[in-house]
DNA sequence: CTTATTACCTGTCTTTGT
DNA sequence: ATTCACAAAGACAGGTAA
């Protein structure tokens, strides 16, 4: 497995672009009072500046530098043209960022390879980015893992290769920090070095349910392994979304909750635009605040079904808000949309489509049960209405309750609900088909029409 | 002083299935 | 058909990390 880092990305593209600025030291990040740098180039980076440092500590720094915001669609497009070429070496390619990559060399049929043979592809690699990219370098890190070959990659930056020799990993991680390993960040170095333990070496002599006890079940068994070089994971293109946000840090804290509720209102229909463009939809809302000592809290509701309706976002985004405690005023509010499902909610029949298909015969409405208390008014397989949740079909139904499961046969199974049977929002009993055999009527006898 | 975005984990409650 | 107990699953909030 390789894996591919470009050098100070977003700075190099930007010297690459601006000949004058090439030598020279550029920050690329937020420019802002609150900004964060992203990316230094490496001449700024011998003055101690380093990415997620704020702006200001990095002016101070460095006051001669270069300070530009980001031009992002400008960053795709050199790092579709990358990726391009790491895809060409192989199918296999997963993105991390704009800037990284995992790439399988054996999905293309490449194993059995020497050290040397390895280098030679990651030379070639590295050339032929250079060639698409105008000039960019990258470094390259190999090994038979995701984990050897992402500690390798940044142990020669920039513009190296790396190669670990299969069998000598655990050799190679043993003298290193255990803040080397990916996932290992500020609170779990903090916990493990109360432990004693600081070099991967320490981590391996551990035991696994003492490690586990100090840092967690999941963490600790993946780390008690990694540790040892254990390490299956596969490389995954194509990884799936399964959360979608926009938040805005605020040049001064904001109080007053008529701006905050604008505000909330044009993030939802950002999130409800990006999820129609990705042609998803999800059913848990959550409204993000950072107060002024940067506490961070959020607020957040499940829905019945999927959305992907800017309008929906915002409402429940605007009741969120409402009860969100705004302290002293807060410096971020962010919207987003979780519980992701790949299928969207038009597949739930709205009113028109109902009424049309009503009119064209394929379906037919008649009145519930003249007694709606008797759960025996509901069989498997007949088609219900609910005022909320659209139309679905009996699941079964026993004990005061009917289930309820909504999807139509051209769609994944849809959520199951279930409802007491004397639920006034449970409204039409349809059946599908000419055999209906109660004299067909429309009516409706709930709320929620 | 401390970004934006996404993913994943954990503890605690609540809901739901059997 | 109804009730009860228990387990599994889901919802929520916060934390960690890249």
């Amino acid at each position: 497995m390789l894996h591919v880092d470009l050098d100070a990305f977003f700075a190099a593209v930007e010297q690459r672009d601006k000949p004058s600025l090439r030598g020279k030291p550029v920050v690329v990040g937020g420019v802002g009072v609150r900004g964060v740098v992203s990316t230094a180039s490496y001449e700024a980076r011998k003055y101690g500046v380093r990415s997620a440092m704020s702006t200001a500590e990095a002016r101070s720094r460095c006051p001669h530098a270069a300070y530009l915001g980001p031009r992002f669609e400008v960053y795709r497009q050199s790092s579709r043209a990358v990726m391009a070429e790491m895809r060409a070496l192989s199918p296999l390619v997963e993105p991390l960022s704009l800037d990284e990559a995992f790439i399988d060399l054996a999905a293309s049929g490449l194993t059995g390879l020497t050290v040397d043979d390895v280098e030679a592809i990651a030379n070639d690699l590295k050339t032929a980015i250079r060639k698409v990219s105008g000039g960019l370098t990258a470094s390259v890190g190999a090994g038979t893992s995701k984990l050897i070959a992402k500690i390798a990659s940044d142990l020669d930056k920039p513009d190296g290769v790396v190669v670990v020799p299969a069998g000598t990993e655990a050799e190679f991680l043993a003298p290193m920090q255990v803040t080397v390993i990916p996932g290992v960040g500020p609170a779990t170095t903090q916990r493990l070095n109360l432990a004693g333990v600081r070099t991967v070496a320490d981590l391996q002599q551990l035991d696994e349910d003492e490690l586990i006890r100090q840092i967690g079940s999941a963490h600790g068994s993946s780390l008690y392994r990694l540790a040892v070089a254990a390490d299956e994971r596969p490389v995954v293109s194509d990884r799936e979304t399964k959360s979608v946000s926009v938040e805005d840090t605020f040049e001064t804290d904001l109080i007053d909750r008529a701006v905050l509720t604008l505000i909330s209102d044009r993030m939802a229909h950002r999130v409800g635009e990006r999820l129609r463009k990705a042609q998803l939809s999800g059913r848990t809302v959550t409204v993000k605040t950072r107060m002024h000592d940067f506490t961070t809290h959020t607020r957040s509701s499940t829905l019945a079904g999927p959305t992907d309706d800017p309008r929906v976002i915002a409402r429940v985004a605007r009741r969120l808000l409402e009860e969100s405690d705004l302290g002293g005023g807060i410096r971020l509010l962010g919207v987003g949309v979780s519980s992701l499902a790949d299928w969207i909610q038009d597949d739930l029949f709205t009113e028109e489509e109902f009424a049309a298909a009503e009119s064209a015969g394929s379906v037919e409405v008649v009145e519930l049960p003249s007694r709606p208390r008797d759960q025996r008014g509901y069989h498997p397989g007949q088609d219900v209405e609910h005022a909320e949740h659209g139309r679905g079909w009996v699941w079964g139904s026993g004990r005061g309750r009917v289930t309820v499961r909504f999807e139509t046969a051209e769609t994944p199974p849809g959520p199951v609900r279930t409802f007491s049977v004397d639920d006034p929002a449970l409204t039409k009993v349809v059946h599908a088909g000419a055999d209906a055999d109660g004299e067909p009527q429309t009516d409706h006898n709930g709320p929620g029409e």
